[in-house]
DNA sequence: GAGTAATACGTTATAACATATCAGTTTGCT
DNA sequence: AGCAAACTGATATGTTATAACGTATTACTC
């Protein structure tokens, strides 16, 4: 089977208007937490995460690199850019999407939180989540079952989104 | 950072007693599944199938190829073994840790379900636990509020064990 | 039991994802 | 300016997964 989403593996062209406004938002605000927090946002580090902002759906690490060596002369090597990918989800501007060996921006790096990921089978594109009530339930099946405790939760949801069931797909 | 996980890196020599006879139940009852479901459990599906019952912890594609290989004189590539594995997780008789990049024998392959798995980050093992309300709370989260439709919810916790907490491991 | 279609496996090559290591550059601080 | 820390460049290699095509086994029909 062949899904669109294998089909367009991550262009990176697909970065609609609302998409730029809310990129620039976002890099705006991680470099006011990266001044706030004494770390630095780099230039490279800059470019991926709006790369990443750019992007209607996760990126992997090679689509990244892609993307950079066309803009930079300079080629750009696989551990620059998972360095930059380090430092994003390390502060919270950004995530890996396990299940795709890919990357997202994040909303909401103010606080450290973690997301529920919901990803379209169909059309590859990822939209991040908050439930409070999932993480709890998680922590405490964990705590009371199993004497487990919870350092991080991966909630990674794999389906169909609205748009694409409108367009028919299963 | 060095995880003891990391350090013993999925070797195969873990296998108790317990769980040698939980391993039998696990693949007898994969057998009579694979009877009544009108599939068929190869000698080979059924050896990947054993091998992940023994392990106490996850596996490899690729350490699950180097077990093959010792015991069969043939060498065994890496589509065999993924082929053996799409076999065994489309059944429901494993599953893929996606966070890991490993493959866990699942119990109760007998209705179709979706689990949760608790993996400890010192010593590698994980647990496999079914929750109906955070896959309800899930589906209900994007359907209501994104109008998405979830196929495969990927639910992975990461954190330290019972045991883990008890040696003092943070 | 021979023919045949479907399923499973073997083999080679290669794609895709990620890290180790060491050298060079930039930055921030005194 | 001088120095240490942090960041990046570059090469090589490790790890995980699949494509493509051929062979072998199985199940089914006659």
């Amino acid at each position: 089977m062949v899904r669109d989403a294998d089909r367009h593996p991550e262009a990176l062209s697909g970065a609609s208007c609302a998409g730029q406004s809310q990129a620039n938002d976002g890099v705006a605000q991680a470099a006011e937490l990266c001044r706030a927090r004494g770390v630095r946002l780099t230039a490279l580090r800059q470019r991926v995460l709006e790369l990443l902002w750019e992007s209607s759906r996760p990126l992997g690490a090679y689509a990244l690199i892609e993307a950079l060596k066309s803009e930079q002369d300079r080629p750009v090597g696989p551990p620059t850019v998972y360095r930059a990918l380090d430092f994003l989800t390390s502060e919270g501007f950004a995530s890996k999407i396990e299940s795709r060996n890919a990357y997202v921006a994040c909303a909401h790096p103010e606080r450290a939180h973690h997301c529920i990921f919901f990803i379209c089978n169909e059309c590859g594109q990822s939209v991040e989540m908050e439930d409070q009530r999932v993480e709890q339930l998680l922590a405490e099946d964990g705590a009371r079952r199993l004497g487990f405790r919870m350092t991080r939760p991966v909630v990674e949801v794999a389906g169909t989104c609205r748009d694409c069931i409108a367009a028919g797909h299963p």
